[in-house]
DNA sequence: TAAATCCTGTCA
DNA sequence: TGACAGGATTTA
């Protein structure tokens, strides 16, 4: 469910409360939540331990430990992280429980069991998933140029390339339909179609629909909250994801929804493609848009 | 590059 | 009852 501004929001809420807590006790109340060791045998390696901070890479969240220990989780479509008084009653689908000091529970809930943790001892080298994200989209490093890159030679679906964590950190199904249709793209154009100008356009948009997505603190569709079970504000703002069949908040023409590398995708046929900052041609060829399964 | 897979819940 | 859901990996 979260991709980079929901994860960030969660980080926010509970970096600056979680910093020299104590863990003293944890349990693995569903013991898959926990991969490649047991939960007990976390629980040993854990307990005793001081947070020393809670960072955000592309959709992961890294509790670090003061010894340089790594507590690395990922919630996937319905993970939550959540800081809860002892006592108070378990949510449902809690999986994980870490026990800290001064009286509060760190707890990690997930309906669908998509999520998890791995511990990482200090010094040990990164887990796959963490070695081989690409760049992050809000970091002064993600270039212009390291875009062009990304995008160069890959004849897959733009939209695609937006969303693998290998080429850009981050961007889910919500944010890469916003994104795209800010920037005046449909999804499915293959990645490496776009001019210099329009990649700086993408760029631009990449950068500043998560900013908006990160200021706005998370967009809640279904479940997501932050680590107060605080809702995000942004699906207030959504152009288009979620909004097949009604206008447009740009030019009033109907949005969309198809499916694109088996995701279901939104547009706007007029802000986007041959209408859009593309192809002015006019020259009137059929897109995915019109076996569409929208309205 | 698509589909199946891991799960559970919700909605039409 | 079936389709679909904020993700990511594996398989065909």
């Amino acid at each position: 469910m979260p991709e980079l501004p929901e994860v960030e929001t969660i980080k926010r809420s509970l970096a600056p409360r979680l910093l020299g807590r104590r863990i003293e006790d944890f349990q693995a109340i569903w013991p898959g939540a926990v991969h490649g060791i047991t939960g007990e045998r976390v629980r040993e390696l854990v307990t005793g331990q001081v947070i020393g901070g809670l960072s955000r890479r592309g959709k992961y969240l890294l509790l670090e430990l003061a010894s340089g220990d790594r507590i690395v989780l990922h919630l996937r479509m319905t993970g939550q992280l959540l800081l809860k008084p002892v006592g108070s009653p378990l949510e449902s689908h809690t999986r994980l429980v870490f026990n800290l000091s001064q009286g509060e529970e760190l707890r990690f809930t997930d309906i669908r069991k998509f999520g998890g943790m791995d511990f990482l001892a200090a010094g040990c080298p990164e887990i796959s998933g963490l070695r081989e994200l690409g760049p992050e989209p809000l970091a002064d490093a993600f270039t212009t140029d390291i875009l062009k890159g990304i995008l160069s030679g890959r004849k897959a679906p733009l939209k695609s390339v937006l969303l693998d964590q290998h080429s850009l950190a981050g961007v889910g199904n919500i944010y890469a339909d916003e994104i795209l249709h800010s920037s005046g793209f449909l999804p499915m154009v293959p990645a490496c179609s776009l001019t210099e100008p329009e990649i700086a356009v993408l760029h631009a948009k990449i950068r500043e629909v998560l900013a908006e997505g990160v200021s706005h603190r998370g967009t809640t569709k279904r479940n997501y909250v932050d680590g107060d079970g605080r809702p995000g504000e942004y699906q207030e703002r959504l152009r288009v994801y979620g909004r097949a069949g009604k206008q447009c908040t740009v030019c009033e023409e109907t949005i969309v929804r198809t499916m694109v590398g088996g995701r279901g995708t939104y547009y706007c046929p007029q802000c986007q493609g041959e209408q859009g900052s593309r192809n002015r041609k006019g020259k009137p060829h059929k897109h995915a848009g019109d076996n569409n399964i929208g309205d």
